[in-house]
DNA sequence: CCATTCATTCATTCATTCGTG
DNA sequence: ACGAATGAATGAATGAATGCT
């Protein structure tokens, strides 16, 4: 087995942005960065997370698979979660870019070998104790909502007299409110529905009329 | 070896925090969002299936037939269960809205051209190995069924020794509650029988759900 | 063949870890 | 403390296998 660089979350990009603007931020197009790696633009992405996808499927692969393979090839696993997080766009624009080498690297080698089942260590689960994932009812939810629109970044006094109302714990208001604030990051920001894909598989569209509806 | 199933999900529907109600939630009418598809309501889709099943069968295609037209024709594969569900309203509100179109599609396109014999394109489904189907007993049945009515989710403990109890896997046991909650939400809830096929009264929304806490 | 049940895979939500200011 | 990366647990979509008419 190769030698796994530990260094899995590497600082890539360096560089700064002074917008926060919101999700699906483009490269930097400044100032021409001959960096060593490629910088693919946000359309690169999108189309290669179809491709991906699509030869994924037609491999026979699961996403689960994927994340497993990754870490018997290149030492870093990765979880269900996050292959569908890329699949979907869901990731910001540097996580994307940090992990489409590595996809692109693993549907290369399985592409071209027919069929190597792969081994798969079983990684010892961990134990350290964990909090019951507590389940927020949709009222509740919908308060936290509207909450957020109007200040998505509530103070730890505002998170608290909040959480009073809601009968929430503190905490749990206040991680809600951070991975709120990370949707909104992503590539594919909240709430905005993707646009109406076509089929991936569809080659030629051999039916001439349509566009009805 | 892995296995290849089924074709592709794509990530169609990106909501937004609507109202879960439960079965038969209207088409969002409040929001300014321009929807860019057309939201169909509760009553339009169940006209809709029930004009959709009586055709299909006029044309002399089975569910099974359909559900692998649709694969060929856009590329999304269904299988005879899915169909029957749609037909039955047997989906969750969401669901039914995302088939709807396809299915029209396929009608109206079916019903156009006369007799276009498709070739199917049979995908050899590989076998990743499979839990063979447990199959429970009634009385076991009327246990869990029982126990669902008190807390529809139980903690992992508590399924632990109910399965315990019951001589089952905890997998099992598990499972069923997923699917049995699943069951409660679709548009046609569990336990309400199918309506009568030809009229309709006005019946009053019988709160299906409550939380205990 | 259609309907229902057990089971799997994909998608989303709550939660944790880690680097950095 | 905070944001970014990441995942376990859970919900949603979907099917193979099995029952029924």
């Amino acid at each position: 087995a190769p030698a796994l660089h530990h260094g899995l979350r590497d600082p890539l990009g360096a560089e700064e942005a002074g917008a926060h603007e919101l999700a699906a931020s483009p490269p930097p197009l400044g100032p021409p960065e001959p960096s060593d790696e490629d910088a693919p633009s946000s359309d690169d992405l999108e189309q290669f997370a179809k491709q991906f996808k699509q030869r994924r499927i037609k491999l026979g692969f699961t996403q689960a698979d994927v994340g497993l393979a990754l870490g018997t090839l290149y030492g870093n696993v990765f979880s269900q979660t996050t292959i569908c997080r890329f699949e979907a766009l869901q990731l910001s624009f540097k996580n994307m870019c940090k992990l489409k080498p590595l996809l692109n690297k693993w549907l290369e080698e399985t592409d071209s070998s027919t069929g190597s089942p792969t081994n798969l260590d079983k990684i010892a689960a961990q134990g350290r104790k964990r909090k019951k994932r507590t389940s927020i009812e949709v009222g509740v939810k919908g308060a936290l909502e509207n909450h957020f629109l109007k200040c998505p970044k509530p103070s730890a006094h505002e998170i608290t007299s909040l959480a009073d109302s809601l009968q929430l714990e503190k905490e749990v208001v206040r991680v809600w409110f951070c991975n709120r604030r990370q949707k909104e990051k992503r590539m594919t920001p909240a709430g905005v529905p993707h646009p109406p894909m076509e089929d991936v598989y569809a080659q030629a569209d051999t039916s001439p009329l349509h566009h009805a509806l």
